[in-house]
DNA sequence: ATAGGACCTCTAGCTGCTATAGGTTCAAGG
DNA sequence: CCTTGAACCTATAGCAGCTAGAGGTCCTAT
């Protein structure tokens, strides 16, 4: 049961690279693991269980501050209420939302700033006509 | 005509703030200005041209190394072919495109786990469920 | 003349990694 | 058993694009 994983087999089963995982540790995100007598990191289930927890939650796009208050309520795993692991899965919905808004906005204007160049000379270039012009809002 | 500003005025002018103008000049985005004779940063309508330029491609998302190439080629400004701003653009909002495809991925995932979770206790979330689990991948 | 805002330099910090450099250990084949 | 080469180790620095602070100077209006 109690299998060990090098650091590069953890690696391979999580899809995170090697070094990423020394940089989860060093910041307290993975518990510091035991040694091999030569002083190589050796893993098991539980540590391998954790990082596949911290990756899906960043996949998502938690930050990893967000990913340590998840990691902090799954572990508690009792009855309390789940409210405040919805609070957080609604806020980071919100701001995809947000951001999908902003870059629809940036995709129309550039969609319409390469429509309009007439693919011509630089100084004729709308393109850069309309980063160069007075001060107007560039079709927010 | 050759109106002065000073830093302050120059941020309240493109809406960067100070700090950030003192970056531009520091990795070489903005040319040095004059002095004062206390030593203060003093800018003309020059300046205040470029940063806002600076800006509103900051602000469709251009990187700072793809302004500085817009840049340039907006102060060649010459009849050479403007086929390379184009590409710029194009390939910015091909990335756009990409990001928004993601985030809309990642807004599915975190739709379905919110109507999943059947908001109970922490041990019957669905959504810390979802990060537990054994490999399945989160509904990409 | 003086107050207090705006300005100055310098350094360090943020997020989330990634990339060296220079050395040690491990595991498999001979 | 011994060698070899991949995998591992530490430590430091770097990336983007700013932002924050400390500790001091200047400018301008009253
Ligand atoms: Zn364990
Ligand atoms: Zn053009
Ligand atoms: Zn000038
Ligand atoms: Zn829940």
């Amino acid at each position: 049961m109690g299998k060990i994983l090098s650091i590069g087999a953890l690696a391979t089963l999580t899809g995170c690279k090697v070094v990423t995982i020394r940089y989860y540790e060093q910041i307290g995100m993975l518990p510091e693991p035991g040694r091999s007598a030569g002083g190589h990191r050796v893993y098991d289930r539980h540590h391998l269980e954790r990082l596949r927890f911290i990756r899906r939650a960043r996949e998502l796009g938690f930050p990893l501050k967000t990913v340590r208050g998840l990691l902090a309520l799954s572990e508690r795993a009792d009855d309390a209420p789940c409210a405040e692991v919805d609070r957080m899965a609604a806020t980071r919905l919100r701001e995809v939302r947000a951001k999908i808004a902003d870059l629809r906005a940036l995709e129309a204007t550039l969609e319409r700033l390469l429509k309009q160049c007439g693919h011509t000379t630089l100084d004729e270039c709308r393109i850069l006509d309309a980063f160069r012009g007075e001060p107007v809002d560039a079709g927010v």
